[in-house]
RNA sequence: UCCCCUGUAGCUCAAUGGUAGAGCGAGCGGCUGUUAACCGCUAGGUUGCUGGUUCGAGUCCAGCCGGGGGAGCCA
């Protein structure tokens, strides 16, 4: 007999079926009339399902009653209706079968609440847990909806290499890969030796797909990656991580508004899926772990982006009697109290933020007539901050060129990038989302290590 | 990398420089169609590590290690 997930096994209309349950114990409570109530979870969804085992099973008191917290068991029997609250069914035990034990004196998960932080510690049983095994399921379901969002509209879905020689963007720092034993470099008059390294040069795991990424854009039009990513910067913030994931759709014959477009639909759907489809994790959410969650992405879905070009930001941050540590000026970056205050207290809702000054922003970005800002966009959220960066990237050879000049950067070395100009370039465009950033702002968790699965950060990679 | 906070029982936290405690969890017993169950009893500690000050250090000082918050970097 296959087994039934506990999801469906809750349903009423599953009532007088014969049912085989698999799954772990999150709690026994024994009832003197000789007879005990199991809870078992399997991960189909939040609730557990109540089990009924009559203290005639012959295994009883050899191991019924010494169930605790953890043991996983098969239980099969039928699906009946429930007298007590809390569940409309619950089953009925014919047969248990206990597969492992979990001694209750060596087991860290308590039946009792545990900080976050200790989880951490834990990475290996928290997904036995409420919060992480709902993480788990909007997780999922955002990596659904994201691929379906692509998907419905065209988009074909690119594998852009996680192993690059292009030390590309000069965005932050990369992680080294080599081959070379570390104890016995070779040199080559002083200096490293990297013709006898694996790719015969220095090479790195990716910070970002966008610039392979757009050479398919440029010859198939619209596609997106979806990947992991690496930052070796030392970021110790509840919003950063050494390895994530991103999202990148690149688009050929975009403009910066169609990638603003493009932007907020796709954040909007997301949002709509997980309402729709995790509606008793995202109601746990609520209750245990933010109270405004629910309300956020109502208003997300029914509301839209404030658009704002950078300079009209500077104006409202400086004509809003705020003080700020940092000061607002026209050319520099805003810091996360700037942004934090245009979207949490200003705006209220998310922000797309366009046309940064050119002197801090990538080569890649369209420069403006103005000639001194770009055609970038960020889409800010409360909390979380920075969600998505994009752009409509650079068409022009010329300018390229000179862009790169400008940032210390060889063009030689990029001369597959400046191809794409040199022959039958395109406007285009694109962003990245990331996807941890995304997963924080609806669930409401507040450390990004805790929305995905076996978080890297500096001096941590246990699990 | 910088600034601030923090490290005591399995977990969450108390303890004026003077004999290390509570709640929860666990074990045992009681009660109960229960559901964060409830009541009673019991066990459980090299106070992160190393050094220093002191008659005496969980407490004060220094260094190191871990954790958290903020900043920078960014997604």
């Amino acid at each position: 007999m296959p087994r039934t997930p506990v999801s469906e096994a809750r349903k009423p209309e599953r009532i007088g079926q014969q049912t085989l349950i698999q799954g772990w114990v999150r709690t026994r409570r024994d009832s003197k009339a000789g007879f005990s109530f199991l809870e078992i979870n399997d991960g189909s969804c939040m609730a557990n399902l109540q089990v009924i085992v009559d203290g005639s099973l012959p295994n009883y008191e050899t191991e019924v009653k010494r169930l605790t917290a953890g043991c996983s068991v098969s239980v099969h029997g039928q699906i009946k209706p429930s007298s007590g609250k809390g569940q409309a069914t619950e089953l009925l035990a014919e047969t248990v079968q206990v597969h492992g034990w979990a001694d209750p004196e060596s087991y860290p998960l308590q039946k009792k609440r545990h900080s976050f932080e200790k989880l951490r510690e834990w990475a290996h049983l928290r997904p036995r847990t409420n919060t992480f095994g709902a993480v788990a399921r909007v997780r999922n379901c955002v990596c659904q909806s994201i691929h379906q969002f692509f998907q419905q509209r065209g988009f074909l879905y690119i594998h852009t290499p996680i192993i690059t020689a292009s030390d590309c963007e000069g965005a932050g720092e990369m992680f080294r890969v080599t081959t070379l034993d570390l104890e016995n470099v070779p040199r080559q008059q002083g200096t490293v030796d990297y013709s006898m390294d694996f790719f015969d040069r220095p090479s790195y795991l990716t910070v970002s797909g966008q610039l392979e990424a757009e050479i398919f854009a440029t010859a198939l039009g619209n596609v997106y990656t979806f990947g992991p990513t690496f930052r070796a910067e030392n970021s110790n913030t509840s919003r950063h991580l050494a390895e994530f994931w991103m999202i990148e759709p690149e688009m050929a014959f975009y403009e910066l508004t169609d990638n603003m477009d493009l932007a907020e639909q796709f954040l909007k759907q997301i949002c709509r899926d997980v309402l729709e489809r995790c509606g008793e994790d995202m109601q746990f959410f609520h209750d245990r772990i933010d109270n405004t969650v629910l309300a956020t992405l109502d208003s997300i879905v029914q509301h839209q982006f404030i658009r704002l070009p950078y300079t009209d930001a500077v104006e409202i941050l400086q004509r809003s009697g705020q003080t700020f540590e940092f000061p607002v000026a026209w050319g520099s970056d805003l810091q996360s109290e700037h942004e934090r205050y245009l979207t949490e207290q200003h705006f209220q809702r998310p922000v797309v933020l366009y046309d940064y000054p050119r002197v801090i922003k990538p080569f890649y970005m369209r420069v403006n007539d103005d000639g001194r800002t770009v055609r970038a966009m960020d889409v800010l959220v409360p909390k979380v901050g920075e969600i998505i960066g994009g752009s409509q990237r650079e068409e022009r050879l010329e300018m390229l060129e000179q862009r790169m000049v400008e940032q210390d950067l060889r063009p030689d070395d990029y001369w597959w990038y400046l191809d794409l100009r040199r022959f039958g370039t395109v406007p285009h465009a694109g962003f990245g989302l990331g996807l941890e950033r995304m997963l924080q702002f609806i669930t409401g968790m507040a450390n990004i290590r805790d929305v995905i699965p076996f978080p890297r950060t500096p001096g941590s990679a246990e699990f």
